[in-house]
DNA sequence: TCGCTGATTGGAACCGGTTCCATTTGGTGA
DNA sequence: TCACCAAATGGAACCGGTTCCAATCAGCGA
């Protein structure tokens, strides 16, 4: 079927491969008689170049590569969106990967750099090591951060300590002492946000005269039941915290079903604030941080196609803002109310 | 730099190219000390082998299309979750397509499938037509719908019209003879589920003697502002509905929304029940027909690969079924409640 | 009329793998 | 010792574009 080629375009033509090659690229040398007669030929024969031909022959591959860890986390969902909206009105293909195992990653984050198979590369929410860091710098191939970390690449971050402030001091602001911290792994060496967000929350805590507690730090896998069982043992506390910080909305998602479990009522009970600002958090009026989940995408994306053009010497980075939204879980403490 | 080519390695290893081919593929007939001086070659100059040049000379592209439409919607989103999941763990790259304008639509779903960058084409909830057809038997590529229906094509479908009589038969079964269909524009050509709903609700009414009030189903964009509007116009109605089935999750939560708007409580004064089961369905605790999204791409992928393996002459059909959910924002109609 | 220039055009070489055919080598049975 | 066969290997041809250089041609000034 599709097997004809570009020779047979030019025989039918009376042409020349080059000739029909410049048609072909909108080449401005060819005149306009025999443009008609080439695309005449092409048309009748159902042409159609071969685009992994003119990939080898110009070393191109017209494809970006993005690389996502567990494509089931809605924040990671939503940065692809905003990926996709840039990329899907490009010139580039989108090639997506997946890594769901830590094996994988590995893998993954040597491999697909060097497959040379993409001319632009997005890690997403992927905190390359320094050894990941070596193949991509050998395989001298663009690449964009985005939500993560290296000092040698450009990256599109969120100011997760100001976040993690914020969200502390929030809390703080109504009259909560007593503030507990879900989060992920902060040992995780690919998750830096963690990190940043704990130390904002300790920063608020220090700026307010309040001691930090181990106890009231809570750290497991990511996710909403892990976070219901996490919110379960701090209330099992002997002296519980009136308020908690989740480190995710997925995860203050967990909290509120704990506190509903325990009968617990929030806000009134039990203060909850989450991060992301993912959909559901407004479905559910969750009191949150916003991070441009979504601009973080196509930021990431644009800088990534600008970077494609014109390679500038120095790493960029765009640090990207985060907001307090104030909805229904959380409320001013009162001393006044017995709890449990 | 990575310009190393096979020639390389042969002359390194002091053999020749084909056999630096045969080890790269793992051909059985090299001798155990020639695959070792390759291999000891292969690394030394840290060989990796481009995937273009043999893309060209297989004719293979080793990659999977997918096509979806509006990948901000979360159900789609959800069956490409399950899409990943599979071709992840397969030896096939995934290139992603996303359609958000009508006016794309035609120009991907002509071109994608012609310019053969795949081996594989998966069209998620996008109904191809005929025109659309004739490019994609014309380019003679396995390709599965995936909540999408012809008659020449291999697909998973999900029985809408088995759900919608399902949603509309359990607000029956609650007493209530008074139910409104908020959903997507009926005629969109491209969009068959939202009439294959539309067919079981009128059916279950039909079944219960009930007739069909044109003025209970509004039609419009899909969205969740959309239904949100909807639902004033459809309660405004001198003799409201006292349930409303929605076309999907999404837009049940713009008639929770605008019922709280009104001041009325669901499940209490208006009987709400979605369709698809999202993620937020959950959190939300809205009633739904469950529908196996996540499930659908992974049917759809597995399909996909084993067709490329042995295309069967007669288009292959996956039906899902669908289930009822119930939480808790449907009860029984009491006439004594008076409403509004 | 001739030489020169710029615009078109033809087509060989090339991109970097795979494949297949020819050749070499080692081993086996008679 | 020789014919024969299977295993291993070398390398030219090929996949289908692009690119660049050489060739042709028309037009123009001298």
């Amino acid at each position: 079927m599709s097997k004809t080629t570009i020779r047979d375009v030019a025989k039918r033509a009376g042409v020349g491969v080059g000739t029909v090659s410049r048609v072909l690229n909108n080449s401005p040398s060819v005149s306009e008689p025999t443009r008609q007669k080439v695309q005449t030929a092409i048309a009748s024969l159902n042409f159609i170049p071969s685009q992994a031909a003119r990939r080898l022959s110009q070393g191109k591959t017209m494809a970006i590569g993005v690389v996502v860890p567990f494509f089931t986390n809605p924040s990671v969902v939503r940065r692809l969106q905003g990926i996709v909206s840039v990329l899907s009105v490009s010139k580039y293909d989108l090639i997506l990967f997946d890594i769901e195992k830590v094996d994988q990653r590995d893998m993954a984050l040597r491999s697909i750099p060097q497959r040379n198979l993409a001319d632009g590369l997005l890690l997403v929410s992927l905190t390359p090591s320094d050894m990941d860091m070596e193949q991509i710098a050998l395989a001298n191939i663009p690449t964009v951060l985005v939500d993560a970390y290296h000092p040698a690449l450009n990256r599109v971050l969120v100011d997760n300590a100001a976040g993690g402030y914020q969200a502390t001091k929030h809390l703080i602001d109504l009259g909560h002492r007593k503030i507990g911290y879900i989060s992920d792994y902060l040992n995780d060496p690919f998750n830096s946000p963690v990190r940043d967000r704990f130390t904002g929350y300790k920063r608020a805590l220090v700026e307010a005269g309040i001691d930090f507690r181990p106890e009231y730090h809570c750290q497991g896998e990511h996710g909403r039941t892990q976070a219901q069982q996490m919110t379960h043992n701090l209330l099992a506390l002997p002296d519980p915290p009136t308020a908690i910080f989740a480190y995710s909305d997925t995860q203050a998602i967990g909290v509120i079903e704990a506190a509903r479990e325990l009968g617990l009522s929030v806000p009134e009970e039990l203060s909850v604030i989450g991060f992301d600002n993912i959909e559901a958090a407004e479905y559910l009026q969750i009191t949150t941080i916003r991070q441009a989940l979504f601009d973080s995408g196509v930021k990431g994306a644009k800088l990534l196609l600008a970077l494609m053009d014109t390679m500038p010497p120095e790493p960029q980075e765009i640090l990207l803002p985060t907001r307090l939204v104030t909805r229904h879980t959380t409320i001013q403490h009162t001393n006044t109310l017995q709890r449990r």
